[in-house]
DNA sequence: CGGAGCCAACTGGTCCAACCAGTTGACGGG
DNA sequence: CCCGTCAACTGGTTGGACCAGTTGGCTCCG
């Protein structure tokens, strides 16, 4: 048995996270107006400043839009919300109205993985190629403890995403693997399959240090595929 | 003529904006601590709480560790940041230390756009498929007026990726095109061919339309090729 | 001399109170 | 009816005080 540190969530982290929650799950209209700062601190029971430093993280994300003089109003997140949205929303998927979240997650990294691990085996720095072979040694050495291979794994992608040369995908796996949402908190027996097939990563990575371009994408396309058997669902839905 | 509206910045902005860049380009090490706020507020002549709203912010994206008691530290932007950086690197790029970025964006653009539309093209509902062909038409109508077309393209790409029902995709759409980086400042005679391509585009509608997933895809990643050409770079550099 | 414990001097976290600076809308005079 | 004025909002900024957790040196005991 482990214990985990305990989560110590400030006070303007306790705000935020109930502000975004009330603007995600769709609680304001698009354009209607918060609450006054003055207001929401009175009603939370916390200095202003407290809703204030909220507030800037809601505007950072892309969730209210504040004006001085004016009131600061909720915007369509949809359309004006960006990736780090979704790892934001750690445990707060009861609250979100989108029930594929975590589908989506899995696409999207397909789709990126795929085309990163072309891009790796057709620009990577040798020594780029290296580190990734050394990251399915590892890999295949943690085998069969499913965490630590789920580990090695993300280390390996993460290289392949940096052999890639490409900071946008690189930004984009972080948003996607942050948080305890994504890869991470989906069901393990999705991931078991995947995860103990070592001879398709070594297949990959033989590939990538090849510079067979379209074979590594094919190979990581297969490897990253998402099953489409069940919905991917809220535990606690 | 016309005027844009000035841009006023406030001060927990330009402090925001000055530990972003300072973080970014490297001037600190990871694990290496951050002035305390107190030191930074002296420095910059602020009052601490507006250089608390800036550490927000940053935290919030994946660049600072902030704990109470010790240090503020620095941390690997590259390791730790998501997607969203990119979107508040708008006219920042002299400081990234990264010279591709505008083409990566393109690259992940394609990437996504690809495979939104070949989902656009399996799962969308009838009414997202109509929506799509009216933005197509409107699309047409803007011709030949440049930043028109961009305007109804963009459009148009939003309502694809919508229509592909992955939130994460959307998300991500929102980061690629936010900010004044991204799409809208690549050099326009890049993307000139692209646009003019009415017929493409209505093309890639119809095969939408018509369900037809790999025909849309392949059509989308046609459309959005990144040329391979010339270097995207900043045009300060 | 080595180590355990304490304590002062940091760090960030929160609060109060006041005032500055824009925006909004109602109200009154032309 | 229109237009300027102005009071009553809104967010923006400041100063100062205190709470709370961390760190590292320093003392005291073994």
């Amino acid at each position: 048995m482990t214990f985990d540190p305990i989560a110590r969530h400030s006070v303007s982290d306790q705000v935020f996270g109930r502000l975004r929650d009330a603007v995600v799950s769709g609680r304001y209209t698009a354009e209607e107006p918060l609450p006054s700062e003055r207001e929401l601190a009175t009603l939370f029971g916390v200095n202003r400043h407290a809703v204030r430093e909220a507030l800037r993280r809601l505007q950072q994300l892309g969730l209210v839009r504040v004006s001085q003089g004016g009131a600061t109003k909720v915007l369509d997140w949809r359309s004006t919300a960006g990736l780090d949205l979704a790892m934001t929303l750690a445990g707060a998927q009861d609250v979100l109205p989108v029930a594929t979240l975590g589908r989506d997650v899995l696409e999207m990294r397909a789709c990126i993985g795929a085309d990163a691990a072309r891009l790796c085996a057709l620009r990577a720095e040798p020594a780029a190629r290296e580190a990734i072979a050394a990251a399915v040694e590892a890999y295949g050495k943690a085998a069969p403890d499913l965490d630590r291979m789920g580990a090695a794994d993300r280390d390996l992608w993460r290289r392949i995403v940096e052999g890639s040369g490409n900071i946008a995908y690189l930004l984009a796996f972080n948003s996607l693997t942050a948080g305890t949402l994504a890869i991470g908190s989906v069901p393990a027996h999705r991931r078991t399959a995947e995860l103990l097939d070592v001879t398709a990563h070594r297949n990959l990575s033989e590939l990538i240090a090849a510079g067979d371009a379209p074979g590594a994408e094919a190979a990581a396309r297969a490897l990253l595929a998402v099953p489409v058997l069940d919905e991917v669902r809220s535990p606690r839905r």
